[in-house]
DNA sequence: ACGATTTGTCCGTTGTAGCGGACACTATTA
DNA sequence: TAATAGTGTCCGCTACAACGGACAAATCGT
C-alpha cells in the first residue's frame, strides 16, 4: 500500500495540482526502463523514435530520450536513420552469440537442423518458450524454391503451433491456464480451445512422444514436433519440421521417425 | 573536479570516518553497472557468481547482487548452476536475433558465407569491428575434418588480423593510433608493428581491395579478406576465408577471386 | 503562409537506488 | 576444533537519477 492509497493522508495543497492520483504511480528504475526499451524495439522490429517508445512504454520522454543517450553511447542502440529513429546495437547481437555459443541446446541444435533439413528437404526448427510464447530459437532452412520460414525470435501464442502442445506438458492444467494468456487460446481464424482440452492434447502427445497439425498460421503447411528432454526429463525445446501439406501427408511417417533419430543426441544438453 | 579535489571543502568530522578519500568516487547509475555485468560474463564466457562479477568490475557486493537479482527477474540473465553462479539467459539470445534480421548486412553475409564455403571448402567468415577490437559476427564452417574456427564475436586485437588493415583503412593514422591500444600492435609472438607502418599497409591493402597474410594466432593458416563497403563507400565489413597454409597457397588467386565476388552484392547494406 | 503538433533539450525537485557495513552461514583451511 | 575466507541477505543513509514541466526548433497539416 503506498500513500496514495489513503487519501486523507494527502495534502491539501496537492489536490489542485493533482490531474489524477494515478493509482500506481511510481518512479520506475532507469535499468528497467532500458530493458523495456530493448523490448520494444524488438517487438517493432524496426527502428523507433526515443518518443515513440516513450508512448507505448507510458515513460516519461525525457527520461526515454536520457535512456536511450546512454544506450547509444554504450552502443547498444544505434542511430537508424536521419529522423532519429534508433534500434539494437551491433552490441546486443554480440551479447546475443555469446549466449549461443556456451548453449549447448542450441550448439548441438545447430546440426540436428542441418541434417534434418537435408534429408527431409523441408524447413528444420529448434523451437522453445519465451516466457508465456512460443519462440523459434534457431532454423535451418531447405532449398525449396518456395520459402516458407516464419521468423526466427518471434513470440507466437501457444497454442497455435505444435510445439506449444509438448513444450507446455509437464505442467498441469491449473499451471497451464495460469502460464497462457486467455486471448492465446483463441486462433487465427477465430476459433478457440479451451486450456482444459490444450492440456489434454498435450499430455498425448508427451506419450506419444510427438505432435503433429496442419498450421494454424497458413493454410498450406503440416507442422512436426518432437520433444527435447532436459536432464530432468523435462521438455527443454522441441525440434520441428515445417511442410506442404502433401509433402507432409506423403512422407509423415519418415518425417517423424527423421525427427525423433536426429532429436535423441539432443537430450539432456538443454 | 569532484568535491573531494579540494580537500579542504571537507567537513572536519569527516575525515575520522573516512579511510582515504577515493579520488574518484562515484555512485553509478544501475543501468551502467548491468552492462557492464553483461560485458563481463560475455568476456568470462562461462557462468559467474555474483561476488566474481563484483570484483571484477570494482563494484560493490550489494549493488551486484541486487542488479543480478532483477536481471534474473527479467530473465536477462539465469542461474546457471547450484553454486549460484549465473550467466546470460535466452532472452539476451532473443535480442541478439531480432538485430540480426534487421541487419541487411548480416542477413546477406548468411547466403554469401555458405556459398564461399561450398566453393572452396575452408572457413568463410564475415568480420566487422566492436569498438577498438575486431570480431567475427558470423562464420560458414567447411566441412573439412580438422576444425579451424576462432570463436565468433570475441574480441581479438585489429592489428592481428588480415581484416583488421581493410576495417581502419578509412582512418588517417591519427585516428587509427588513437583508437587502437598501445598493447594491441604487440603480437602474440612478442614481435610489434607501429601505427604507421599498420596505416601503410592498410591503405595499400584498401587499394588493392584485399589483404592476406599467414596467421599470427596460429602457425598453420593464412587469412584472406576484403571488404565489404558501406552506401557511404566505407569499409563496413569485410568478407574472409581462412585455410591451412598449403591449400592458401595452392588456391591463392582462386580464393581470393571467389571472396570478390561473392563480396560484390553485399555493398551498401551495411 | 500559419497555427498545430511533435521533435529534442534543459532544469529544479524529490523519491529512491546504489552504497557501505553488519550479519548469519558455509565451506575451506590449519 | 578454531580460524579464516568466502557466500548471500539485510538495513539505514544520502547522492543522484527519474521525473514533470517549460522551452525552442523542426515538421506537419492545412
Amino acid at each position: 500500500m503506498n500513500i496514495y492509497t489513503n487519501l486523507d493522508a494527502f495534502p491539501q495543497a496537492n489536490w489542485t495540482q493533482m490531474t489524477l492520483p494515478p493509482a500506481e504511480r511510481r518512479r520506475e528504475r532507469g535499468l528497467d526502463r532500458a530493458l523495456d526499451i530493448f523490448e520494444a524495439l524488438r517487438a517493432a522490429q524496426r527502428p523507433l523514435r526515443p518518443n515513440e517508445i516513450a508512448s507505448q512504454l507510458g515513460a516519461p520522454r525525457s527520461t526515454v530520450h536520457d535512456l536511450v543517450r546512454t544506450l547509444i553511447e554504450r552502443r547498444y542502440l544505434e542511430r537508424a536513420d536521419a529522423d532519429g529513429r534508433v534500434f539494437l546495437a551491433r552490441r546486443v547481437y554480440l551479447l546475443g552469440v555469446a549466449y549461443a555459443e556456451t548453449d549447448q541446446g542450441l550448439v548441438r541444435a545447430e546440426s540436428a537442423l542441418r541434417r534434418v533439413a537435408a534429408e527431409t528437404g523441408e524447413l528444420a526448427q529448434y523451437c522453445g518458450l519465451d516466457g508465456n510464447k512460443y519462440v523459434v530459437l534457431r532454423q535451418h532452412e531447405s532449398a525449396r524454391p518456395f520459402r516458407i520460414s516464419a521468423d526466427t525470435g518471434h513470440p507466437v501464442p501457444i497454442p497455435w503451433t505444435a510445439s506449444g502442445r509438448l513444450l507446455i506438458s509437464d505442467l498441469n492444467v491449473d499451471k497451464i491456464a495460469a502460464l497462457i494468456p486467455a486471448e492465446d487460446f483463441v486462433f487465427p481464424d477465430g476459433s478457440r480451445t479451451s486450456p482444459a482440452d490444450f492440456a489434454e492434447e498435450a499430455y498425448r502427445a508427451r506419450a506419444a512422444g510427438h505432435y503433429t497439425c496442419d498450421s494454424v498460421m497458413d493454410s498450406f503447411t503440416h507442422c512436426f514436433a518432437v520433444p527435447v528432454l532436459s536432464d530432468a526429463g523435462r521438455v527443454a525445446a522441441t525440434l520441428c519440421l515445417v511442410a506442404p501439406l502433401d509433402d507432409a501427408r506423403r512422407n509423415h511417417a519418415h518425417y517423424l521417425e527423421c525427427l525423433k533419430r536426429l532429436a535423441e543426441p539432443l537430450h539432456g544438453h538443454a
